[in-house]
Formats: C-alpha cells, structure tokens, sequence
DNA sequence: GCGTCCATGTAAAAACCCTTCACATGAACT
DNA sequence: AGTTCATGTGAAGGGTTTTTACATGGACGC
C-alpha cells in the first residue's frame, strides 16, 4: 500500500510528530475535534496508520498535544497585544482583550483543542504547564491595570484576572466563533466585551 | 445475537426514543461527548446497532436532541430559581447565578451535549429555538434586575444579559465544572461569580 | 373477528477507525 | 564495516457508523 500523498524519498520520514501536528490543526480546523481521526492525520503525513503511534501513546495524546501548542501560542498572541503596555494601560488592555476574541475566531482548531476538546488537563502535566503559562501573561496585564488604581484601592490582582479571563472566554465561545457554531446575537463579541469591561473597570472604581 | 440487556417482551421497543436520550445522558456524562457512541446507546436500550436510525438521523442527531432536552431543562432550573423575582430581586438574582453553575456541575451531559459537542445549532432549528427560550429566561431576570435603576438609567436589557451569560458561562465552563476537567483555582466559581456581579452591578449604577 | 398497512426493529455488509504486535529499515555511533 | 535502536510497515482484532433488504406485530378499517 502506498500511503504517500506526497512520497518520500527515505523510509524515514524525518519530522513526522510536527507532520502530525499540521495535519490535526487542518483536520480539527475544518471538522472540529471530534471529527478528527488519527488515520487521515497519519495518511496527510504520507505514512501509515501505525506510526504515529511511535510519537504519541493514543490519538488523544495528539490533540493534547496541539493543544499545549495552543497554549503557547495564545500566550504569544496576548503578549504581543499587551506589548509591555504601550503606548498607555488602557489602549493596551483594550487590544489584549481584542487578541482572545482574534485567537478564538481565526485559530478555530487551536481554540477547540484547548477548549472543547474534553481534555482533562490535569493528565497532561505539559499541557497544564503551557496553560498556566498562557494565563499568567493575562495576568501581567491585569497588573498593570490594577495598578493605576489608588494604592489601598486595588483589587486582588488574581480575582480579577479570573473574571477578566472567565467573560473573555465566555464571550468568545458563545458569540465570537467564526463558523457557524456559537449564537448569532445583535451585538458583536468585540462591543460585548468593551462594553462588558467599561462597566466591570467603573465597577472596579477604576477610570480608564 | 441478544442486544437485550433487560430483554424486552414485545418485538418493538415501546419508547425507544427516550431510552436512547437516557442511554446518551449516561454515556455522554462518564465518558463525555466525544466518548459516547451510537451502538452503546442502541446497546443499553437492548435494541440493534441500526434501531436507532428508525428515530434519529444520525448520531449527532441524538446528540442535538439530549441538547435540546438539555436547553429546556435549564430553562425549567433558571425560571425556578428566579422564583418570580421573591424575596427580593437581589436574592433571587443571586440564586440564578448559583443555578447556572449548579447546573454545570450536576449536569455534567446536558452541559456537554449543550456547550462542548461542537454542534452547529443553526442546523437544528428545534435546538435553536430551545437555546432562545432558555435565554428568554434569563433575560426576564435581567430585566427586573435592571428595572430596578431609576428611569433614564437603565441600561439595555438584552446587552446586560449577554454580558451576565457570558460571564456565568465562563466561570462555569472554566472552573466551574464537577470532573477534573476545567482549571482548579484558589477561588470557588461561586465565589468568582457573585464577586464579578458585585463589581459590574456597582459599574452599572445599580445598587442591590 | 380478520386483514392490511406501516412504524419499528433485525441481520448483514461495506467502509472506516483505533490500537497492538512482530518485523523491516536505515541513520548514527562505535 | 558492524551493530543498535528509533522509526516506519503490514496485518490483524475489535469497535463504530450507516445503509439495505427483510421481519414483526400494533392499530386501523371493514
């Protein structure tokens, strides 16, 4: 049987485990997590059925894995937003808030790997480890923010980060994915959560 | 071959549609939505792999109907929790944040079925129509909530309610859920969610 | 009561997937 | 050159989805 899309020229393919992870973003990108199959991500690789099986223990170790991929590049993404902050805290904040709706509608198959996947993230040690990391470059905005507050005035820097990540997420999963998926509503996910954190920051006493 | 697991007397089945929704809304709760399968729910009901198809489509149609049972229970959990709005609008209020994350927890395959499956709901229009009717009912709890600013300072019922969904929705699909899966943190989801309320109703204006 | 219809269930089959196992290959290192 | 071992192959067992032709018997009219 001849497996190759595009054959090799060894019998060795040389870098199947990021083969692998192309091609679950594609397949999970265009039919979702659970139509993912472990076989089309090998045949899209140009190798057998077997042999990922040499680079992961089950097909559930694969979405794991694109999903610490994920992580970090949520990470990535949220960092550059915030860019330290400039030109001023809240312009910066606003476009970190923009980023998580960003991330959520164009990178649909890191999304659903991270979110809708059904992991459970505490099997996967690096894959926890990759979303706290993504979680604390939120917080470093949140500190900031925090921090222009009076000093005795400030809200726990964790709390906050929680409810800044808990509606962040909620928007972007009810209303802000890019498929069909997700409820259609009048207001754009972008107006919800600016509108959603101008009231949330006036509640905070803080006045951006 | 004996598919009975209790065998049935008659040839027929006699509500093999609701035995089908009970088989799913135990598998899809061990093992998740990913983990169910059509022929274990076709198993459990002591039919044939192929009965199934005499009542649904296909599997996701199955999946889409657990969703849609899903939808109109948690319409039933929020109006009674809301309770008319008695004693009191924040008390009640109150009761149907802790409804939403009450529900995540307890009903873990509704939730998933509802939230995490992945289904297009714009393809089932029965679901549709269940998922508005549910947040119909939240939104009668907004709006009594919001009455309660002085005229002239009310904001928009609808933009306040899918701010409060999003957020209830977050938290509980973050934290908020009963298996290992979401992300352990210091703060319980309750306590997440009434924080985040008290802030953001203070941003409003409103006073409770 | 009797016969017929048709909703509901069955068996069988094709096509696919997951996973394991014994075996093959060849890059890298002595 | 020879050996090792990570990496890939084939084949096989067991499971799933879905379709198709056929079986059953409850409900209905006569």
């Amino acid at each position: 049987m001849n497996w190759h899309k595009k054959p090799r020229d060894s019998y060795h393919h040389g870098n199947l485990r990021k083969a692998l992870i192309d091609a679950a973003l594609d397949l999970i990108g265009s039919k979702g997590t659970g139509g993912f199959t472990f076989a089309e991500a090998a045949r899209h690789a140009g190798v057998s059925p077997a042999a990922p099986y040499r680079h992961y223990k089950d097909r559930e170790a694969l979405v794991a894995d694109v999903a610490g991929e994920g992580y970090r590049a949520f990470a990535v993404a949220i960092s550059k937003a915030w860019k330290d902050g400039k030109p001023d805290t809240a312009t910066a904040f606003k476009r970190v808030g923009n980023a998580y709706l960003d991330f959520a509608r164009k990178e649909p198959a890191y999304y659903s790997a991270m979110f809708e996947s059904g992991l459970n993230v505490s099997t996967y040690p690096e894959l926890r480890a990759a979303a706290d990391e993504a979680f604390e470059t939120l917080k470093v905005a949140v500190a900031a923010l925090v921090a222009t507050a009076p000093e005795g005035q400030r809200p726990p820097v964790l709390m906050v980060s929680l409810h800044v990540w808990a509606v962040s997420h909620g928007i972007a999963s009810l209303f802000g994915r890019g498929d069909g998926a997700g409820f259609k509503q009048p207001i754009s996910a972008e107006e919800l959560l600016e509108s959603h954190m101008l009231v949330y920051l006036r509640g905070l006493g803080l006045t951006i």
